[in-house]
DNA sequence: AATGAATGAGTGTTCATTCAT
DNA sequence: AATGAATGAACACTCATTCAT
């Protein structure tokens, strides 16, 4: 109870000022408890970065598997499924996603291994769809599944940094514009 | 002479470490020269970091507007480069774009707005030109030029965090990759 | 019961890490009880280490006094009786040994005086002996009776630091060397 | 300069409160500086600790090898100089000599292997003294000369803990009664 | 008899910055 | 142009102790 809510706060002190400009005392002030507490719950301020990032990877790589397991899609529509995820995730967890996204480098070597791995194989997952795709002709028979995969991570993690999911463009409408600009490109036929 | 010294090692220093992580000593210590140095020549060390962006900022505006000037190029040609010349920036300028992208939360509330002003400057370029190429027929005329523009940029910045310019795949080769996805898409006609 | 378990696994910790250096928690970790069972038998730490102390100390005068109440023995044996009896009690009851000589600086003023005065007692019965031996010519007529009695404790104490009752010489040849150099001495006659 | 304030103060304090007892706040409230200060010339707590025990056990070195070298001495003189030698500091050097005898396991593992050479040779000298005197008939030909030495510093080293030079009894005085009583024992012949 | 959550004062250490020289 | 001494506020973390249950 009191480590979730250690863990919540925590995101939003760290998406507003960063990792290293946020204090174990900004943090238990914000909750009003005392730093004893904190170190009750986490044995260091690591440790509660690497429970964020493990809470929000290890979200996104199951409900990946679920689009990836589900055979009655094609490989078009496990793209635009994906790539819905991502948008979507800004809008439910957008703080989580702009911590994982800059603060990794605060872990040490081996939690950074832990997470990179993790964060590979989402990345290879999309891959496969597009080698899946390639097979299937649905894609080009030239395409590098691997860089495409990059390309098409690119497109959806920059959108963290700033997409309002509040604004006049909705999380479904820009998943959307994004999966015809890498389906289709925006060359006009 | 001595300060783009302290410049460039402490670019170095910021890309390995994180600029939180990086010391005034850390900095003074790689140059064997003692902290007054350093504030002889910088008033404080987010003015150093404040440098760096700028410097990194205004180099590509400079490059990107000369494209941009090119009458005798078509709106494609003109995307095309620029992506080349983020893309090629990863080779030549790849830890000065890493602190860029990474440490602008470290700048002060007016130092962050002016270095916004002339990142969305750079954005807006783009968005004219997918704009010209709508009017031109280039491009297809149902899309959201600001969204487009903010996906070319995702593709290309989130490079800077996994390409290697050395590897089996040349700038030049990463750049026609992605605007050919860009431009034309991922799927088979 | 759990009480002595207590005692008898902190005696170890201080031991290897030395009295401030080991924490409540390290005690019950090392028992696999809690700290509230802890403070349910002790009031403070201070207190534990007081009960160490006294245990240690109370046992060495109880066996230094059948020594010294033995009126077959001579004040020549008496003294051999106890240097034997401090380096036995290293091999028997070295961590306590230990702890009693380098932590008693861990225990408040009063505490620090009980035990001061019990330790002065065992050395006083040396005094006394080597008093009483004078008396009866066994020892030189000369001698300051309460210095000598600060050497032998010295030569015996001080093995407490270096001395491996499981090498190559055993306690009771230990105690032979140190008798015969503090009645003999060591110069060839 | 203040390096030396701060170590001399330290020494102080170290005796009086112990190692671990006494904080930096302590030591620099001592002399009126900030912790700043003390890290300008420490690069830790151990560092100073370091620097104390290497200070004391240099200085007592170099002084037993002038004992050591005189070959006008006998070895009996010998012993007799480096007993003197150990008895004297305590009224010279004697908080440093508490603070090296009881403070050496807060050091780290390296550091203590480099002070415990240095002790151990110290040691050694008084071993080699003991063994040549054997050899010259000086001493008693079934003497083990190691243990012996581990006496004679047992009984130099405690007085570091009751000694007051400026008491009845002068250092030269208590030098004179340990050396009679190591040389030609206690017992009257 | 024992737990586990919580406290709060304290620890060693770091570091950007200042300033007399 | 450059140094080196000094600052002081902040930081992550520790720990003996308390107490309701």
């Amino acid at each position: 109870m009191i480590k979730e809510k250690i863990t919540k706060h925590s995101i939003q002190l760290f998406e507003k000022k960063g990792f290293s400009q946020t204090s174990i005392q900004d943090i238990v002030d914000a909750l009003d408890v005392t730093k004893g507490t904190f170190y009750y719950y986490f044995s260091s301020k690591e440790q509660l970065l690497m429970d964020i990032h493990l809470q929000y990877i290890d979200n996104l790589l199951a409900r990946q598997q679920v689009i990836f397991d589900n055979t009655s899609l094609t490989n078009i529509e496990k793209l635009e499924k994906i790539i819905l995820l991502l948008i979507k995730d800004i809008k439910e967890k957008g703080s989580s996603g702009r911590v994982f996204f800059r603060e990794i480098r605060h872990l040490n070597n081996m939690n950074t291994s832990k997470v990179k791995e993790k964060r590979n194989n989402f990345r290879f997952r999309i891959e496969e769809v597009v080698q899946e795709g390639i097979k299937t002709k649905e894609f080009q028979s030239d395409l590098r599944a691997d860089i495409i995969a990059f390309g098409i991570l690119g497109v959806t993690n920059y959108s963290y940094n700033w997409f309002n999911p509040n604004g006049d463009v909705s999380p479904e409408e820009l998943a959307e514009i994004f999966s015809k600009m890498i389906l289709h490109g925006i060359v006009s036929e």
